[in-house]
DNA sequence: AAAACCTCCAACCGCACGTAT
DNA sequence: CATACGTGCGGTTGGAGGTTT
């Protein structure tokens, strides 16, 4: 059986609510308690549908209810629980009082799964950073690209989030083909690539702060990190500068943007 | 200055489940 | 037991406001 949905009737108001509406809301609950939800609308003289009064009075006009940004505190519980619960909204707005789960859904969706990413890439920036270094300090030889990209094909790093200590194997099939071929043809190559974002971002960073050969890849990766999270904002995007810069040794010289 | 684009959040939708009849 | 109803929940959307081009 497939029920029609509560605010088919016609007549029945839909979207923001006013603060007259508020009002008459909250004077009736305050009143009579909300009771049967159905029926409220109705006996306060709201055209809305009972829904949209649970709605408005549980995510918003509820006495208890705490407004205002979420502190530290409440986000990195955000992120434990959600560690432990997934996405149980409900759950994980019972421990915190006074948020509602519309509330806490909202906040992850904005600014809690960006930060857990911009953490993450942090992490992942001082990994290329070592490994950089590291790479710096090779002869470099005829054979190192096949080397050192297929070392570079599978990375573990362990994720000292707040509240993990799990590791995680990424594979980063995904770019290797990007930078598989290097000969002279590279940076033109690199411009004219489908993945355009990520050929803009190298031109900013090598051609704009660091315009030398392609050797000194360690500043140019330093430069990278300092270029910020948007570089590493996804997963293949680190990926294609550890990739590009575990290679920088065979790159030809860096033209002129 | 204005158009295009982006971010954020209140509100909506549909489904699931418990309860009443 | 079957059906109707009420409520809770998670996913999604629309639009206001802010930012960038």
């Amino acid at each position: 059986m497939v029920r029609a949905p509560c605010c088919e009737k016609m007549g029945l108001k839909k979207g923001p609510w006013t603060p007259e509406e508020d009002h008459i809301l909250i004077n009736y609950i305050q009143l009579h308690g909300h009771g049967n939800w159905r029926a409220l609308p109705k006996q306060a003289g709201l055209l809305r549908c009972g829904k949209s009064c649970r709605l408005r009075w549980t995510n918003y006009l509820r006495p208890d209810i705490k407004r205002g940004n979420f502190t530290r505190e409440e986000e990195d519980t955000i992120i434990n629980l959600h560690e432990t619960l997934g996405n149980k909204w409900s759950a994980i707005a019972a421990r915190l009082p006074g948020r509602t789960d519309n509330e806490i859904k909202n906040v992850w969706h904005t600014h809690l799964k960006k930060r857990l990413k911009h953490n993450h890439g942090n992490n992942r920036q001082q990994q290329l950073l070592d490994s950089a270094k590291d790479i710096k300090q090779q002869p470099v030889t005829a054979d190192s690209p096949q080397q050192s990209s297929s070392e570079a094909s599978t990375l573990t790093t362990s994720e000292n989030n707040s509240n993990s200590g799990s590791s995680t194997t990424m594979n980063t099939e995904t770019n290797e083909d990007f930078v598989s071929d290097i000969d002279e043809n590279f940076w033109s190559e690199v411009l004219s690539a489908d993945n355009s974002s990520m050929a803009a971002d190298f031109q900013v960073v090598v051609g704009g702060s660091h315009p030398q050969t392609p050797h000194y890849f360690t500043s140019s990766l330093e430069a990278v990190t300092d270029y910020g999270s948007d570089v590493y904002d996804t997963d293949a995007n680190m990926d294609f500068w550890y990739n590009l810069f575990t290679r920088a040794a065979d790159l030809p010289e860096l033209p002129e943007f």
